[in-house]
DNA sequence: AATGAATGAGCATTCATTCAT
DNA sequence: TATGAATGAATGCTCATTCAT
């Protein structure tokens, strides 16, 4: 009975965050209503607020808690491999599959955690950057296995690298693309950076 | 005379435009009030309504007319240029140094440009695209001259190289970094994109 | 239980109307602000706005409701008579007596009945002319019964006939008449509009 | 030289004062702007100001000036007659084609003369009352000369004859009727208060 | 006198949050 | 827990009026 209304619980509260995503994702989060989300997720106004504290934290609990997902999982994947370009390549692949798959959140990412807001830009510190992180990780590993390039700074390309991969899959928010298209993208991007933009066959 | 009450008025206008570019860098398109840029501006609430229509005009008359100048102003030194590596080179040069020099105008950009809005979205797909093209167009060229690889794809290509410095200027919005700092990036990601990760010294 | 809240419901409603004819009728719908008319009512500003569309509305709904229930009182009232004349007496009475009864309802259909605005036209012509043209239908019967002179223009008399009407009740607004003054001014109008000016004593 | 400027002057506060008229007909005083007035005028803004206090100033030279001017003319029209029955009948054709004729006057007159408003008032029962009390005089003195009914009370009568005249006229906003029925109606207002609506053939 | 740019007080409306039920 | 009616702070925009030219 207890584990009933447990699951109860959890269910509104995740109700709530699916709710909101689809919601900010649609109108962006300034003009999103508390409303909006409490219709969406079949609830009284009143009762996100026995779950989250304001608006505003029901944004936080989405990056907390959904991008936190994103980076477990992204991480188990790459744990298991050891080559630092498959790393790299798998992390492309990772990435832009979960924004196309997840198209609302992907756009509240690519909006919302941009806000020149104090507390978003703390949270970008944090828990996104140890995102971000994993990448200049990986490069200082393919440089010290004389695999990567040493003049190339890692902090820069780790920006540089997730750059291309938020601004490539930005366009896809409406229509979806085929899974192949998304693939072929991770590959391009990832093939990019591996060997970059000069032909070298003539040489 | 009519020289001084010009001026005064194009002063206005360009004062208000400065003050709301300082604003909503500093708080954002939606946390701004018509107030705050009138203060910073010194003029009063309704005089704004004499240069602008509405909050929104102001904001779209920023990428109107600012991100014009800095389209323009990349442009033609572009078209000094006849080898695309050095295109490719002068580009994220002086996209960096822009971004580097009016911080304020670059936090708005990467910000509210980003904002899920039909009028955004059509301004993105035109002002805005003809920017980003510049890059696909150089890439096509180098095509074409056998310097560049075909098998990258030049839409793809164009929003990765573009995605990656925009986010690697991101960081700069405080404080800024020194002139030096951002040709050296720059050359950076000019660098990965020409010649990628992979270290071909041992080849 | 849900009785209570359904009077609580209704009283709010019916609260916000009854403070709004008192606020329209004391400072005129412009100069009324919805402040007023919560202050009045006394519930918050917002609360109004759970129960109409806008300032507007509520002008409208005093119309719709208020003005409504007038027309079926005295509607109800002539349909129990049968002789003309008597008719148009009753008309008179009842008018005037209301009129006076609801000094600032009078005062909101004096004013603001009169607006030149669509809507309010569109009002005018729809639910109070119906009220106007019982005058016209009875002249009509009394014409037809041979009491009324048939040289009388329906059309033209039913609108002098609410014209005096409504000026004679204009000068009530402050300080309120006795009953009998009431009474003997409905005798006067209807005697007026019965017998005409001239002496026919003499003749 | 100064005779032309004093035209002129004089010009300019005439054509601001027509132009109000227009324009509050048209609007309504609340939604008439000053710049609407100005333009309509051809003149600018500020120089409204050189001319009248106020906006609120502009209505009250409206009633002072052009309202006097058709008071002074009906009671020059009424003194050159000495039957009082003839009397109203001037009156009431006098009072309907000015309506008439200046129908921006008109309805300026009858919307905004009613307002809410002290000084509006004020003005009532100083300047306006003049008019309508001519209606009285000759009242008294058809009673006085056996003519008319002694048990009429000439306040009333006053009142309910001039506001017949005004809900008469009030339909004529638009379209202008022809000069025949507005001659017709007067006369049709004019017998009614003479005769009555009663059939008196029989007796 | 005339102009019209500049001013800033004023107000309807929205919506996150609270709280009695 | 859940509800949703009630709250009231917050703000973009309008426009009568002023005043430097």
């Amino acid at each position: 009975m207890s584990k009933k209304t447990e699951t109860k619980e959890s269910n509104k509260h995740e109700r709530i965050l699916q709710a909101a995503i689809k919601v900010f994702a649609g109108k962006g989060f300034f003009h999103a209503r508390i409303s909006d989300i409490a219709k969406e997720a079949r609830v009284a106004d009143g009762t996100i607020y026995l779950y989250f504290e304001s608006k505003y934290d029901i944004l936080l609990s989405i990056f907390e808690e959904e991008v936190g997902k994103l980076i477990d999982d992204v991480k188990s994947r790459i744990d298991q491999e050891t080559n630092p370009q498959r790393m790299l390549e798998i992390f492309a692949s990772h990435h832009l599959s979960m924004m196309n798959r997840k198209t609302s959140l992907a756009e509240v990412i690519q909006i919302e955690l941009r806000q020149t807001n104090q507390k978003m830009k703390e949270y970008r510190n944090t828990r996104f950057s140890e995102y971000v992180n994993l990448v200049s990780t990986i490069i200082k590993q393919g440089q010290a296995e004389g695999i990567f390039r040493k003049d190339v700074k890692p902090g820069i390309a780790k920006r540089a690298f997730f750059g291309s991969l938020d601004e490539v899959s930005r366009v896809w928010t409406t229509p979806a693309p085929t899974s192949y298209e998304v693939e072929e993208t991770a590959r391009q991007v990832a093939s990019l950076f591996m060997n970059g933009l000069l032909d070298k066959k003539v040489s």
